[in-house]
RNA sequence: UGUCCGAUGGUGUAACUGGCAACACGUCUGAUUUUGGUUCAGAAGAGUCCAGGUUCGAGCCCUGGUCGGACAACCA
């Protein structure tokens, strides 16, 4: 065996630190050597690519570890939540293909638990009834230099918290005239420590447990808890709440009663440049109308990805590369269009579409008269087979596939040039029609017969092939070029008084008529495209027999437009 | 002014119990090509926030700074 072959069979794959963590406490026996996550949204949004990150975290360490991971919904706050973003969670998740089994929960199957555990801190002195406002509250919590002050409230009876508790929750008190505190430490430089609300009054139906209840626990008094019964042994979050971590342990040190004890480890959230990635702020966009609705493929959002196009395989090998790390982050968007590209790459069949049509007639061509061709689906993968493609006297091509004075660099169709075009003939321009305006109209050219694609009767070479569509036979289709939807690359940096919103992209979106080749016709919803040296498409769910519609998920690389910008 | 967290090429992530800073994206060359795509070959680009210390040896350990982020909803 050689030097070289050891080292590799030693080499140690490289893990991200809370692999680092589990792989730490599985051979120490912790949890005895179970790893089980779950991934808790709240339903009051639809997923967007940084929940994906999370996802794939989340399923993908129970997968790697041999373990299991919940899908559980957050639901501790009836008025921001709803069952439409319930289904469209569970359908994104599914799409990005992992699957929780039979574990579906919902932090509101826990409510019953969670309010006895409430009492019981009640009875041991642990937790307060507060009757001032919000507003009283505030005032008193202080700030993160400046220790808070009890409430005048803090040191009632315990009878007497449990009644008024009660009664909180039997209705008799209006939203927001009272609240039910941990008594931790009003003192504590921990901001999160000082008497944090456990449960608050909100007479609102609840999309699971209808108008059971009128009292709703925290996030911090239900998360924790909800973990320990379902004995999640890692509970990953994003580092927001880092600070919540000693009151997360604080609450479970009153309950457990155990050895097994749930451990919340932190990671820094999803950026990337040109985006915007709160739930708030992609919830502005839709409802003021700036695009439409939560999947327009404009939107980081995974059903906004689904709909622009992209594959479940792409974003999760980019969720794989990104890494897992503490630190702030901004990822570069063309990694995320990389790996669109590379998987569509290897996926999509390839098809001609003219989508900025120009007229070429040619002229020695027979009129009325057609012939097929043969054409590769995917020169990447054999499988994919091949198709016909109809030819005629009258085609389009790629407006900017021509050009009257073009540079000796230029390889496309210019008077005089020659071109191929792909699976057909060499044709050379010999005239150029104009309308009195000097618009363009149309290319006369001729064909040479003996250059017909794959019969190698040829002998001269052409440097540029170009695509193109008979347009006796074309059908046509509407096209929605998509573009980022942000001008800068962090869209939160505005200028004095503006927002996230002055920096929108007002040419996010164009839609063109184009002109498909036949092949097209029985197009489905989400199938996926390569329109030869444009981009990769994909059929719209608007789209119809009679009118196509397709969506462009990324175009392909251009390294001529990056050598004419310069 | 408190507590907690972080700092490695342009970006992101690595570097096992200290041992010549690696990989990916991006950028730039060149080759191949019936997609100016793909593929292939190659290049440039950091000496690891700063200052001390420990050590034969520090990106990793210690001390002190600097800079950045999080925390003051009856949101999650």
């Amino acid at each position: 065996m050689t030097n070289h072959s050891e080292k590799e069979e030693t080499k140690k794959p490289s893990l991200n630190f809370i692999e680092q963590i589990i792989e730490k406490e599985i051979s120490e026996g912790k949890h005895d050597g179970r790893v089980h996550t779950r991934f808790p949204p709240e339903p009051n949004g639809y997923l967007h690519i940084g929940h994906a990150k999370s996802i794939c975290l989340n399923f993908g360490l129970a997968q790697k570890y041999n373990g299991l991971c919940n899908l559980r919904f957050d639901d501790t706050n009836p008025v921001k939540e709803d069952v439409e973003y319930v289904d469209s969670i569970q359908e994104d998740i599914k799409w990005l293909g992992f699957d929780w089994g039979d574990r579906l929960y919902y932090a509101s199957d826990y409510f019953d638990q969670l309010y006895d555990w409430a009492v019981k801190l009640i009875k041991e002195g642990k937790a307060y009834v507060d009757d001032q406002s919000a507003e009283e509250i505030s005032a008193q919590r202080g700030t993160p230099s400046k220790p808070g002050d009890e409430s005048p409230y803090r040191n009632r009876s315990i009878e007497e918290n449990l009644d008024l508790f009660a009664r909180m929750k039997a209705g008799e008190f209006e939203d927001g005239a009272r609240v039910l505190r941990a008594k931790v430490d009003m003192a504590s430089p921990n901001m999160q420590l000082r008497d944090p609300a456990m449960y608050r009054i909100k007479h609102a139906h609840h999309h699971r447990t209808g108008d059971d209840w009128c009292i709703y626990p925290m996030y911090d008094f239900a998360h924790g808890q909800s973990d320990y019964i379902e004995r999640i042994t890692n509970s990953i979050c994003t580092l927001e709440f880092e600070v919540h971590r000693p009151l997360y342990d604080w609450y479970l040190d009153q309950i457990i009663d155990t050895e097994y004890r749930p451990v919340q480890t932190e990671f820094a959230r999803l950026n990337i440049t040109y985006t915007v990635m709160s739930k708030r702020k992609l919830l502005q966009l839709v409802e003021a109308g700036h695009v439409n609705g939560w999947d327009d493929p404009r939107m980081p959002t995974i059903s906004g990805f689904r709909r622009r196009g992209y594959t479940p395989e792409s974003i999760r090998n980019f969720a794989d590369r990104i890494g897992v790390a503490k630190r702030d982050n901004v990822i570069d968007v063309a990694l995320l269009e990389h790996a669109v590209r590379e998987d569509l790459n290897k996926k999509a069949n390839r098809v001609m579409a003219v989508l900025d049509p120009l007229k070429v007639v040619i002229t020695n061509y027979p009129e009325d008269q057609y012939e097929e061709l043969h054409a590769i689906n995917n020169p990447e993968d054999e499988s994919a087979g091949s198709r016909i493609i109809p030819f005629g006297r009258e085609l389009y091509i790629e407006r900017s596939d021509f050009m009257e004075d073009a540079p000796k660099k230029f390889f496309r169709l210019a008077p005089n040039r020659e071109v191929r075009l792909k699976y057909a003939y060499f044709i050379k321009c010999n005239d150029v029609i104009k309308d009195e305006d000097g618009n363009i109209t149309e290319l006369h050219c001729t064909y040479d017969i003996d250059t017909k694609s794959g019969t190698g009767t040829s002998t001269r070479k052409v440097k540029g092939t170009i695509h193109w569509v008979s347009i006796d036979h074309a059908l046509e289709a509407d096209v929605r070029l998509y573009d980022r939807l942000f001008l800068t690359e962090n869209p939160d940096v505005a200028e004095e008084g503006k927002d996230f919103k002055s920096n929108m992209n007002p040419d996010s979106l164009s839609v063109v008529k184009g002109y498909v080749e036949p092949y097209m016709v029985n197009a489905k919803a989400e199938d996926k495209v390569q329109f030869e040296r444009t981009g990769y498409f994909c059929v719209d769910k608007d789209s119809t027999a009679e009118k196509l519609v397709f969506n462009r998920t990324v175009p392909l690389r251009d390294s001529w437009a990056k050598k004419m910008n310069k």
